[in-house]
Formats: structure tokens, sequence, C-alpha cells
DNA sequence: GTTCTAACA
DNA sequence: TGTTAGGA
């Protein structure tokens, strides 16, 4: 499996991604809606992030943290195309992988995340994401 | 217990 | 953005 598609697989439910990101449940949908990302759903209607949804989600915070508006964002970070490599995918194999994953996994998984480098991104998120594998 | 949408003392 | 109501 490509690391293109290992990033876009939906494995994060709401939860994680709070913690992940230190954002809000609140801020997460309200980006959302926005466009400024696009989970992924399960049958159920929950949203399941992919890595690089957590990616986007920590450009967004920082460019928020700089004072730029929604619509500022928006002119940065492109919209996503469907159809894409960077389109959220879940499929029979992404319901496993997320259904086994534990928290160590999670770090494990993280920590390998962080040296398949991507340009633009990988600064970002191996600053904020720290905070987990170097404690 | 977790997440979802809608709405505002 | 916070927070709560009412469901799934």
């Amino acid at each position: 499996m490509s690391d293109e598609i290992r990033r876009n697989m939906a494995l994060f439910p709401i939860g994680i991604v709070m913690k992940l990101t230190d954002l809000t449940a609140r801020q997460i949908r309200y980006y959302e809606q926005h466009e400024l990302i696009v989970p992924a759903r399960t049958a159920g209607n929950q949203r399941l992030f992919s890595l690089n949804d957590v990616e986007r989600l920590l450009e967004i915070k920082s460019l928020i943290e700089k004072g730029v508006n929604i619509a500022g964002i928006k002119q940065v970070l492109l919209p996503i195309e469907k159809n894409s490599d960077d389109a959220t995918v879940i499929n029979e194999q992404t319901e496993v992988a997320r259904k086994e994953l534990t928290d160590s996994d999670l770090h494990k998984y993280l920590k390998r995340q962080l040296r398949t480098k991507r340009p633009g991104q990988v600064s970002l998120i191996q600053g904020e994401l720290s905070r987990f594998y170097n404690k």
C-alpha cells in the first residue's frame, strides 16, 4: 500500500482528532462546514478523519493562531478535490484498520508517518505532534 | 460512553 | 466559539 493511500485512510473519530490537534469538536465541525476539511463518514454518520485531515487541521490551527480568518485560510489551503489523491478514503481495508487501532498503535503509527516526509506540511506536523512521541 | 445536528440564557 | 438539548 502506498503512503499516499495510507495517509488518506479514514481512521480517527473526532475524539482522537481533538487530542491530536488540541481543537474542540465545535471548531473541527465548524471548519468542516466551511469545507476546510472533508472527513469521511461511517454508516452511522460519524466523522472519520485521515492523517491528512489531521495535518490540514493543524495548518488551520496555526493560521487561526496567526489571526487569519476562514476566508483567508481558504485562500491558503487549496480545496480538496473529489476523487483526487487528497480525498479521504473509507473502505473495507480502512474499516479493519480503524477497529484495530489502539492508543499504542496510534503512537507507533504517528511516529512512522513522521518519517514519510511531505513538502510543505512536514515541519508543521512534526512540531505539533511532537508532544505525543516525545513524552 | 461517544458523536451528531441545531440553536442560543 | 461555548454550550446544551435531544437522538442515534
